[in-house]
DNA sequence: GCGCAAGAGTTGTTACGTCAACTCTTCCTG
DNA sequence: CAGGAAGAGTTGACGTAACAACTCTTGCGC
């Protein structure tokens, strides 16, 4: 971790240039989720994963194994879901637990939606600006870094 | 932002992929920061700026600026990095203003150690992993993203 | 069945980021 | 010089993320 190793100008450059557009193309998706469909991207990722779900049911466990989430994160945030409407945890099962969750409607209609406007701004921001080349550096650059630093 | 566009499932893999190494990437850079050197990344930030000030003095609107945050933001930082003995701010000028910011000795040398280590990360988990190509690619992609997106 | 460990879900605490309101200073204009 | 606009910095409120402690259930061995 410490060893001697220190970076050209034009690396820092890149590395800093690299975070910079991370930080504002994240900032920017979330911004046109939060303004064209009223979710946050936490919202998003939870409504998109029920809606992946055989039968719209899934568990917390479930949820925060498939999002990579603490639980207490899963569990405040389905609070707030459902609180406004997107989803509802029913009894099944256990007496006083709350073992299903499930879209309602309204957070059915909005997912739907929203993952349409979100792959408009994919293809904009990625897909319109890579060639085949720069997609398959990228492509490989992910996969090593997930191989490297992926739990297992 | 919602005209028809969908994307086929090699393209989501992509996208799916790429948001993963982001996430386990920029988590480990932090977990370095913060195991390493006990600061986080916001610190970190932080004390890069100020030791590259002229002086080592610097004002808030200026961090501000520089970071891009929120100048609430900044002001909450700096009381609690204040509080931690990495910097101080001292009444410069105006009555009951507290415009100078200056790294503590503590603080001057953490922000040494780290940006070694920092850089020994990023050297890791990019340049140690990247092509000339592969380094050019995603560098054009940056930059265009940033003239994209970066506000004016 | 009893006891206990493991698992599921919830809740509280703490820290951080955003936003808006607030104070105080500086500077401009008449 | 008076008045007000603009700028600097601070503070409080609110929502969110990480972490730990807690309850309740399930399942296992005896």
């Amino acid at each position: 971790m410490t060893e001697t190793a220190s970076l050209s100008p034009e690396e820092w450059m890149f590395w800093d240039e690299w975070m910079q557009a991370q930080r504002l193309l994240t900032k920017e998706v979330d911004r046109t989720l939060q303004r064209d469909f009223g979710i946050s991207k936490a919202e998003f990722s939870i409504l998109v994963m029920l809606r992946a779900a055989t039968g719209g049911q899934m568990r917390v466990t479930d949820l925060a194994g498939s999002l990579d989430w603490e639980k207490g994160r899963v569990a405040h945030q389905l609070t707030r879901m459902e609180r406004r409407g997107l989803l509802e945890r029913t009894e099944a099962g256990a007496a006083g637990r709350r073992t299903g969750i499930m879209l309602t409607p309204s957070g059915a209609d909005v997912v739907e939606r929203a993952i349409h406007g979100h792959a408009a701004n994919i293809r904009r921001f990625a897909f319109d600006r890579l060639s085949p080349e720069q997609t398959a550096a990228i492509s490989a650059w992910s996969k090593g870094l997930i191989s490297q630093l992926a739990p297992g």
